[in-house]
DNA sequence: ATGGTGGGGTACCCA
């Protein structure tokens, strides 16, 4: 089976390269962020033509997120039920944010996560970001309890770049959020509840990336971020054989719209 | 040069 991540920036934009994409990778799951449409109006004709199940979560142009699977689509869930912490916000802002999605598919649960970006160290929405990680972590860990042997992985862009290694150039960074030492830490606690990096394994840096600004011509002098995660739970962990980052589907192609600014991050499980 | 490029919308906000 292989799982793939990727934030389309809108899904209604770019449907023409993420289903010709689906159409090379033998991808099985698909989860999507930044769709940045309703559910109305998200595209399924062009996924079921190529027999894909879509769920999706999107309650205005903002966010929006998504699992596309042709290996079933079952139990399908927004947010985390049953935990009222789930974000400093109010339940229902939190859900109209839309920023997760959980589904199973062929026996392994996934969630698709949109983390908050976080915008400044002092915007409130840094602070909101930390407290979604802490109830993240939280719920996840509880998962484990419940069930230590369940195949999990929480896939998505984390908006963290965990390492120094991941971005282009600290100096740039330096007191700006995706490095900071509490956004790390809440990335790391993942890994302490036993979710761990799948994907870095097998795409070790330095100069390894998933994302790429559109101004600058970031792309073209490879200056990039990691911070696009498949994190997977020890019974998912196990039956990892390999992990790509599809850097190809952010160059940018004639007669065509303009790539995401995030690549595919791919799983292979046996 | 306080820019650039994208997406959402139709005035600017967000990444």
């Amino acid at each position: 089976m292989r799982l793939a991540t990727w934030n389309v920036n809108s899904i209604r934009t770019r449907v023409d390269r993420v289903v010709d994409w689906l159409e090379r990778a033998d991808v099985d799951v698909l989860a999507m962020q930044e769709t940045k449409c309703t559910d109305a109006q998200f595209p399924m004709m062009p996924f079921a033509a190529l027999g894909y199940e879509v769920a999706h979560v999107g309650l205005n142009q903002w966010n929006g997120v998504a699992i596309a699977s042709r290996v079933g689509l079952e139990d399908v869930e927004v947010g985390f039920t049953g935990q009222p912490t789930w974000s400093s916000k109010p339940e229902e802002e939190a859900t109209a944010e839309a920023r997760a999605l959980g589904a199973t598919c062929g026996g392994v649960r996934v969630w698709s996560l949109y983390v908050p970006n976080g915008r400044t160290l002092a915007d409130p929405h840094y602070a909101y970001k930390l407290d979604w990680l802490a109830a993240l972590r939280d719920t996840a860990a509880g998962w484990l309890k419940e069930e230590p042997e369940k195949p999990i992985a929480l896939v998505g862009d984390w908006n963290i770049a965990p390492q120094d290694e991941d971005v282009w150039d600290m100096a740039v960074f330096d007191g700006r959020t995706h490095v900071s030492e509490p956004e790390r830490a809440a990335f790391r606690a993942m890994h302490d509840a036993q979710f761990t990096d799948v994907v870095r394994p097998f795409t070790e840096g330095p100069g390894i990336y998933t994302y790429w600004d559109y101004t600058q011509l970031a792309f073209q002098k490879r200056r990039g971020m990691r911070i696009d995660f498949i994190l997977g739970s020890p019974g998912l962990a196990a039956r990892v054989t390999g992990a790509e980052i599809v850097k190809d589907e952010r160059r940018p192609k004639k007669g065509t719209t303009a790539p995401s600014d995030h690549a595919p991050v791919v799983v292979e499980l046996g």
